[in-house]
Order: C-alpha cells, then sequence, then structure tokens
DNA sequence: CTGCTGACTGGTA
DNA sequence: GTACCAGCCAGCA
C-alpha cells in the first residue's frame, strides 16, 4: 500500500506531459516537499508501474540521473519523445523541463527559501 | 526509538 | 569543466 507522500509523487510524475521532462526536485515540490528530490527517487526506484512514465524524471543537473541500470532504455525512451539526450546529458534541456502548470505565474507564498 | 542508506541537490575546491 | 562534502527527506533494519 501505497504512502500519501508516495502516491503524490505518483501522480506528479503522472502530470508530466508527453516530450517534457522533470527533475527530482520538481516532482519532490510537486509532491508537497521540495527538498525530497532522495525520497523521490526512492520511491522511481521501486515504481514498477508502467502508467508512471519515471524515465521523465531526471536530474537538475540535466543528467539522467539514474534507472536501475537500464539508463539505455532510458534514453531510447526520451529520444522516442522528441528529447535528445547525449552520453552525460539532455540536449535543450531547459527547453524540455516541464514546471508543472500551477495557477496564475507568480506566487509569493513559495519564495521563501533558506536565511541564514 | 536510533541509525544507515539512497534513481538527489547545491555549494565549494 | 569535474570532484568532493554537507544537507534534506522518506523508507527500512
Amino acid at each position: 500500500m501505497a504512502s500519501a507522500f508516495q502516491r503524490r509523487v505518483i501522480a506528479a510524475v503522472r502530470r508530466i506531459p508527453p516530450g517534457r521532462v522533470a527533475t527530482y526536485g520538481d516532482i519532490a515540490a510537486l509532491a508537497g516537499s521540495p527538498r525530497a528530490a532522495r525520497a523521490v527517487g526512492t520511491i522511481m526506484r521501486d515504481c514498477r508501474d508502467p502508467s508512471v512514465p519515471c524515465h521523465r524524471v531526471i536530474a537538475a543537473a540535466g543528467g539522467l540521473g539514474g534507472y536501475g541500470g537500464h539508463l539505455a532504455l532510458k534514453r531510447e525512451l526520451l529520444r522516442a519523445e522528441g528529447i535528445e539526450a547525449g552520453v552525460r546529458r539532455i540536449r535543450q534541456f531547459a527547453e524540455v523541463r516541464w514546471r508543472g502548470v500551477r495557477g496564475s505565474g507568480t506566487r509569493k507564498s513559495e519564495v521563501r527559501r533558506r536565511e541564514s
């Protein structure tokens, strides 16, 4: 039985439109915890549901991240959607990156960042 | 309850 | 540009 956070992450991944990709951090943010990128990775690893396009989830640096050792497959799947991926990096990463369409533009409530 | 691990991220060297 | 370190979050022993 999936935990609340886990199903949230899965829902976010399923929202990623075809031809687009999202970073673990973005998914974590959509799931409600912007800092839980690692937890997202853990969930992805355990997620074997074919209805979840886990191959669209990549690292923030534009890398493919991980795929349990099937990176070649991930690269193929992405390329099939029009996303060209180099050996260590995705091309046009910033252009295919999907940020999740939230309400209307600017939101000040989430500007909060760590203060020293 | 305590501690370690990991499909991560950001900053520093 | 790459390499290493510390921080964060959730899951599991």
